[in-house]
DNA sequence: GTTCCTGCAAAAGATTTGCAGTGAC
DNA sequence: GTCACTGCAAATCTTTTGCAGGAAC
């Protein structure tokens, strides 16, 4: 399956799943919804109004936020705390492209990663914690190649 | 060791270091201290404030920013992003001590947790990684135990 | 026509900064 | 006395909300 192919099936995912939840389409949300759908990692509100803005229609930061919302009530996206005061959203494309973070230090680049370990790791231990886990999230943070020097 | 003498531990080094690097000490910044040492866990700004509110001394929550920024810079807190809009601060006590947090979805609870396996998986990935990994943060996060029902 | 969607402007909440007075050395 | 420390108030930044006009069905 292309990448093409996978943004547009996730994209028709979210549309059928905003229509049984009784959304109607709006020009915002199909943008913003375009966009999630091309990305592979994380992007936070104000990077997602600046693509935009560069393309044929602007969508407000009020709306970003919204639609925002929306799609992670429907868990088409995940929001991740990542540091530096605000929120990323990334698409969650079940399993397939499940990662992790890897974040700069002193230039703040991010890049995904993945491990099998950690991931047993992880799932071995959930189930002798006093909670019901249903998401996880790991970050290191570091140097990266670039900043190293 | 006690957990009284681990605390007056941090805070001697914590204020060696402070000192080396040119501070004196001042009211605002014993108080912060003093609180901070005796946490095992994370504590938001606003809890800061709260908690000394209800001490003799009252500290301003600038202040209260500004000894967390210095701490962390002579890396004796670590700033975690647990999510809810607010960053944590938590003591650093090299090895010992060094947990991860669940964090409950619906009613924000914060617990400490820690897991060898994960620290192993985390440790042989940090290898294989373009990142010069210095720390790294793990989230659990679902329904804890009293919200579970 | 009704109900949802959107943008704008204002609000809210966490964190940071400017400034003037206070305190440590 | 000098320079650091502190509190207050204002500023900044991200995210949320109220409202009025516009669009989907």
């Amino acid at each position: 399956m292309s990448a093409t192919e996978r943004a547009d099936e996730w994209v028709e995912t979210a549309l059928e799943r905003l229509a049984d939840a009784g959304y109607r389409r709006g020009g915002a949300r199909r943008e913003v919804l375009g966009l999630m759908s091309e990305q592979s990692c994380a992007l936070s509100a104000v990077e997602i109004e600046d693509v935009l803005a560069t393309r044929e229609r602007r969508v407000s930061r009020a709306s970003i936020y919204r639609v925002l919302e929306e799609l992670e009530q429907i868990g088409m996206i995940q929001r991740l705390d990542i540091g530096r005061g605000m929120m990323r959203y990334e698409p969650v494309r079940h399993g397939r492209g499940h990662h992790h973070h890897l974040v700069c230090d002193r230039c703040g680049r991010l890049q995904p990663f993945s491990d099998e370990g950690l991931e047993r790791a992880i799932e071995r231990l959930s189930d002798r914690v006093p909670l019901a886990v249903s998401e996880h999230e790991v970050v290191l943070r570091g140097a990266c190649d670039l900043c190293a020097d």
